[in-house]
DNA sequence: TAGATACTGAACCACATGGTTCAGTATACG
DNA sequence: CGTATACTGAACCATGTGGTTCAGTATCTA
């Protein structure tokens, strides 16, 4: 069963789909961060910034546990790994589809030549 | 220079974030497609399908070409690199911080072996 | 030329996104 | 206790998404 939670990947790719959430992920790499330093560091306010960490912790890429005032966040314990491979499945779909056109064309130029040579 | 083009990025991850297109995608993977083709496939209207064709052509996933009423659909020249490349690096990213973390974690258990000994 | 086919565009709908402000609440510090 | 800090939630805004219907236009085919 190769069958991919779809529901799953419609998150993260659509948490990947925005600059400042692949910046906070590549962040946390470094670091884990209050929603303050994230803040900060991305130049929005405190409420911008808690929602793109929501949509991060709702995909499963990022966890934070608050304690006292500070939320911290660090990265959560998937690494991408469906992603990558539903990624890795398409690239080798997408290079035998061109490989088999590139067939088709060899095919019509093999013919191009036979007609030629009938033609003349 | 891995300054990587955003909206590119953007783009694309935002087009793999619905269930439908990478279905296309796979799609397309096996054959070029017409508009009708697809909205059948997809149990979609034409002019839904469209829409969904035209987020992919967009982030340069799929190119498409009209000849008579047929609107042909095929992949694009790229085959996701930028995005698997973002990806393995993240992937090296998180690798790197769970293994400093989990030096971390050695670090505190030694302390703590030393604690109880301080104590007993 | 008439009718079927294939797409296209505008308009609409409900809902999500990316951002803000403002008014809280909870915790820390002096 | 009082004040500063850190977050939280509601409400708002403009724009985008995923889908529809309806009314075209353009192209085939008989």
């Amino acid at each position: 069963m190769v069958q991919y939670t779809t529901a799953c990947l419609d998150a993260s790719f659509a948490a990947l789909s925005d600059a400042t959430r692949r910046g906070v992920l590549e962040q946390l790499g470094r670091a884990d961060a209050s929603i303050t330093d994230l803040a900060e560091k991305f130049h929005m306010t405190l409420t911008g910034m808690k929602k793109h960490v929501g949509v991060l912790e709702r995909a499963g890429l990022v966890i934070t546990e608050k304690v006292g005032r500070v939320r911290t966040c660090k990265l959560g314990l998937r690494a991408l790994e469906e992603e990558a491979g539903w990624i890795d499945r398409y690239r080798q779909l997408w290079d035998a589809r061109f490989d088999e056109l590139d067939k088709v064309v060899e095919e019509l130029k093999r013919k191009e030549k036979v007609d030629g040579r009938n033609k003349s």
